[in-house]
DNA sequence: ATCGCTGCAAAAATTTTGCAGGTAA
DNA sequence: TTACCTGCAAAATTTTTGCAGCGAT
């Protein structure tokens, strides 16, 4: 909230219900899930894209792209730049987020080798969570 | 061609125009990219979607994800199953081919922490290249 | 002769934008 | 007050689909 006045940012009603969400909600959305998930009436689907686009630009929230197209965005700490991964199960689409995380000594030397400078990376893992194992193996 | 044929697929003025150009460009493209480099009324639009579609559930060619939103296709060798990470430029979205994967024994340790199966992961790094590094610093 | 494939056009889905009225600061 | 925001509706994009005719096998 706070993060939004000091920039003469207005706190509004649709801007408080979607960060209220993200609060309650610790994983990425989407913008339709987060429009779906609002009270009715209580902010526009164009206010919602509006708003992610607003809050991103600003970095109290983080985009993640799962490869299927959509994208997702999570709430972010103050001060924290949101470098996390996440693992995500392929059949029912559960997302827990993860502590591992690119080598830095790696990452370090790829950059070199190829004459790249401030490199960072997105990665995601995908498999089949223990509850979709049996369903998994059935087919 | 013949991974077309065997599965009675037919070999069509179209998709060996996008096969043909999948193998000159070895980088990512996506649909609108593909439609536009191919000679004009050479193929549709939407037959460049199907054809990516059919190609993908085939396994000929692979889907990347860069974070944009925009979903880009690669061709994939016979036999190759196409796991491999790019390094592209924030600039000007020069991509480059990497050997780099993230450790197969950090992904193991992981999948078994979370009781996950099957585990793999998409990784991408993006940085700025050699030639976009004067302009970078620049602003 | 089949059955799949294509172009074209329409439909559906997704995202952005214009505008006039409302509201936080 | 004065910017900034919002809802609504329209526009712009992007992707999918229906259909009749064409073409590879």
């Amino acid at each position: 909230m706070s993060r939004l006045r000091g920039r003469s940012r207005k706190v509004t009603g649709p801007r408080q219900a979607i960060l209220d969400l993200l609060r309650r909600h610790p994983h990425p959305l989407s913008n339709k899930e987060i429009f779906a998930a609002l009270p009715p009436g209580e902010c526009d689907l164009a206010t919602v894209y509006r708003s992610m686009h607003l809050l991103r630009a600003m970095g109290l929230v983080k985009r993640f792209d799962f490869g299927d197209g959509v994208a997702r965005f999570e709430l972010l700490a103050d001060g924290d730049d949101g470098h996390h991964h996440h693992l995500i199960c392929t059949q029912c689409a559960i997302i827990l987020e993860v502590d591992e995380c690119f080598p830095r000594e790696l990452e370090e030397k790829l950059a070199a080798k190829n004459g790249f400078q401030t490199v960072t990376h997105k990665l995601e893992f995908f498999g089949v969570c223990r509850q979709c194992q049996p369903t998994a193996n059935k087919k």
